[in-house]
RNA sequence: GCCUCCCUAGCUCAGUGGUAGAGCAGCUCACUUGUAAUGAGCAGGUCAUCCGUUCAAUCCGGAUGGGGGGCUCCA
């Protein structure tokens, strides 16, 4: 790709160009950003060279000749200047033990083009069988934000036409279950410009789903034992600067609202302001709550819960629908317990946040631990090691996939996170359980213990969903929105074959109502089968139908999402067969 | 925040330097036919906002807001 950039735009400059997951990319700096139809051409330049079936030679190299043969690829002496430095910073380009540039040779054997390349290359540009390039975009030198914004091409390669298309038939079913999509065609939520960027409003089938969501959430975070605590949405500053937030996250907050502050005419401060913040976080909160009085040891494991909706000024590149909002509820939770406490507790909990995630459809995970970066940590030692321990024990009990993010943690303690697998394979992180050392001990905070002395507790922070507006938006791609029928904002709506049966069906549909199911009658002017067409496109789980055989038998006739039927189900089952199917959270 | 692309009716999208159109949705009327679109009519837009260029701007330029794709970030 980086010979046709260079044939086609021969002012443009090379930078990094590695292989990644389904593709490569490479850096340039053109004279000019890379359009839609540049890329076409780039495009056609390289099915030339794939023809003409240039060999790649390897050859070896020094920095001295490098550094000559490639004086006018600037950002290529750069990487030159690196590995000769003996910086072992790994790049494609450079890595491995020796410089190497592959030449690529025309039919005559002359090089036509090279290009420093740690390698390895096919023998020959003949042996890619597809390839298709997918979109230019900027991306920092070195992924350095103080680094100059080079223009990226990104291309996917397959070895054969048909795995190329199954790829792109993969994103086309990715954007078909975008949440934002989705969110958007079944009437869940929206994002007013009037409101501003990242925040949401959730209308009446979103706030169904939503409210399913955490009405079984709460139904089990009760069965365990968390006590539920609500708090306000914004606190004076000294809250923050208590807990050490404003120190290190202020640039992620709301600016403050400064109240009663009084000026002089000329516009200095007669008498300073109070500062208010909007909270990015409950965990203060939930200290205050646990510091109200004295506490015993024979109150912990103390379980705070709370639905806590917080604020985030989020840089506006990183906002994605509801998965990435600037506000947000979490399912937040603190836990406070006795050193000893603290393996069983973990243990316990990692099995209640998989169970959860289980019960709403998500299946394959796997974990992540992330332990201390010594450089940028704060507690001691022994605690650290005990605390990661106790994770580690916790995630191997069960029997899952482990992944270590060495020096991954932040600086206040070690984490486990468990990411899931959805319906079509893509990862996302969802829950997280996190051990502190840094909060008890700004807090101050303590209990009586036993003996009487006092002690610090172990404070642990959880997360279940993250937020819950995130994880509706990955339960939405996950689904496809088609909700199963515990989620369903409409489980069931009922379609008359003709006016005549609406009566009888209206009937059914009240007795539904009455048993708890949230069910609509479709009783519109339209014929029934456009009926069923909209009842298809809402993705609602049951279509009720009937007619006249119906009717005269007291019954009703289903047509399910996936389009299959079943014919006179006398009533009673059919709304047993509904209930049953949402009380035990299944999907159909 | 940075690079880049985009913003026309509720939605999906045409279109033009001389102030705009379709399909769907909506409303009205008629019709109603066992499992993915009945027909007719009506209504609906300061062409995101503001500022320039121009005799004239939805169209050209700039700023702001919002959005897409990336980069960086995600305590």
């Amino acid at each position: 790709m980086a010979q046709a950039v260079q044939q086609t735009f021969s002012q443009t400059r090379l930078g990094i160009g590695p292989p990644i997951t389904d593709g490569f990319y490479y850096d340039f700096e053109p004279p000019q950003p890379f359009t839609p139809e540049d890329l076409e051409k780039i495009e056609s330049a390289m099915r030339k060279i794939v023809k003409e079936g240039q060999r790649f030679k390897r050859r070896v190299t020094n920095e001295a000749e490098a550094l000559k043969e490639l004086a006018h690829e600037p950002y290529k002496c750069e990487l030159i200047g690196i590995k000769g430095s003996g910086n072992d910073e790994t790049s494609v380009e450079v890595g491995g033990t020796e410089l190497t540039i592959y030449d690529n040779l025309g039919r005559d054997g002359q090089p036509v083009w090279s290009d420093l390349c740690r390698g390895p290359h096919l023998p020959s540009t003949k042996h890619i069988p597809a390839f298709k390039l997918m979109r230019s975009a900027g991306a920092y030198w070195r992924g350095s934000e103080k680094n100059p914004m080079l223009q990226r091409i990104y291309g996917t390669a397959w070895p054969s036409q048909d795995e190329l298309n199954a790829y792109l038939e993969l994103l086309a079913e990715a954007e078909k279950r975008d949440h934002r999509r989705l969110g958007q065609e079944l009437d869940l939520f929206s994002f007013p410009e009037e409101i501003g960027s990242g925040l949401a409003v959730f209308h009446p089938k979103g706030g169904i789903v939503r409210r399913a969501m955490e009405d079984y959430s709460r139904k089990r975070h009760e069965d365990e034992n968390y006590e539920f605590v609500y708090s306000p949405h914004l606190t004076k500053a000294a809250l923050f600067q208590k807990s050490g937030h404003l120190d290190w996250y202020s640039e992620g907050m709301y600016p403050p609202m400064i109240m009663d502050e009084e000026l002089h005419a000329d516009g200095t401060i007669k008498r300073a302001g109070q500062q208010y913040y909007m909270k990015p976080m409950n965990c203060p909160f939930h200290n205050l709550i646990f510091q109200s009085r004295q506490r015993s040891y024979r109150e912990l494991p103390l379980r705070l819960f709370e639905f806590g909706t917080v604020y985030r000024y989020e840089k506006s590149g990183v906002l994605h629908g509801i998965t990435r909002a600037r506000g947000f509820t979490q399912d937040d939770a603190h836990i406070y317990c006795t050193k000893e406490q603290m393996p069983g507790e973990l243990d316990s909990l990692l099995t209640f946040v998989l169970n959860l995630l289980r019960d709403y459809g998500l299946q394959d995970f796997y974990l992540e631990l992330s332990t201390r970066n010594p450089e940028k940590s704060v507690g001691e030692d022994h605690d650290w090691e005990e605390a990661t321990e106790a994770l580690r024990k916790a995630a191997v009990a069960q029997k899952l996939e482990l992944v270590l993010d060495e020096g991954g943690a932040a600086f206040y303690g070690p984490k486990i996170s468990v990411q899931a697998k959805d319906a079509i394979g893509r990862t996302w992180q969802m829950s997280t359980i996190q051990v502190d050392f840094q909060l008890p001990q700004r807090f101050e905070l303590e209990f009586a213990s036993a003996d009487g002395s006092r002690q610090r507790p172990v404070m642990i922070h959880r997360a279940l969903f993250g937020s819950i507006e995130r994880f509706f938006g990955v339960l939405t791609e996950h689904y496809s929105g088609a909700f199963p029928p515990w989620l369903a904002p409409v489980q069931v709506v009922g379609i008359p074959v003709a006016d005549s049966f609406a009566e009888y069906l209206s009937g059914v549909i009240k007795e539904m109502k009455a048993s708890g199911i949230r069910a609509d009658l479709d009783d519109s002017d339209d014929r029934m089968q456009k009926k069923v067409r909209n009842a298809q496109m809402q993705k609602i789980p049951y279509m009720v139908i009937a007619g006249e055989e119906d009717m005269k038998a007291g019954a009703v006739s289903f047509r399910y999402r996936n389009g299959e039927q079943k014919n006179g189900i006398p009533v009673a089952q059919a709304i047993a067969e509904i209930k049953a199917t949402i009380a035990a959270r299944e999907q159909v």
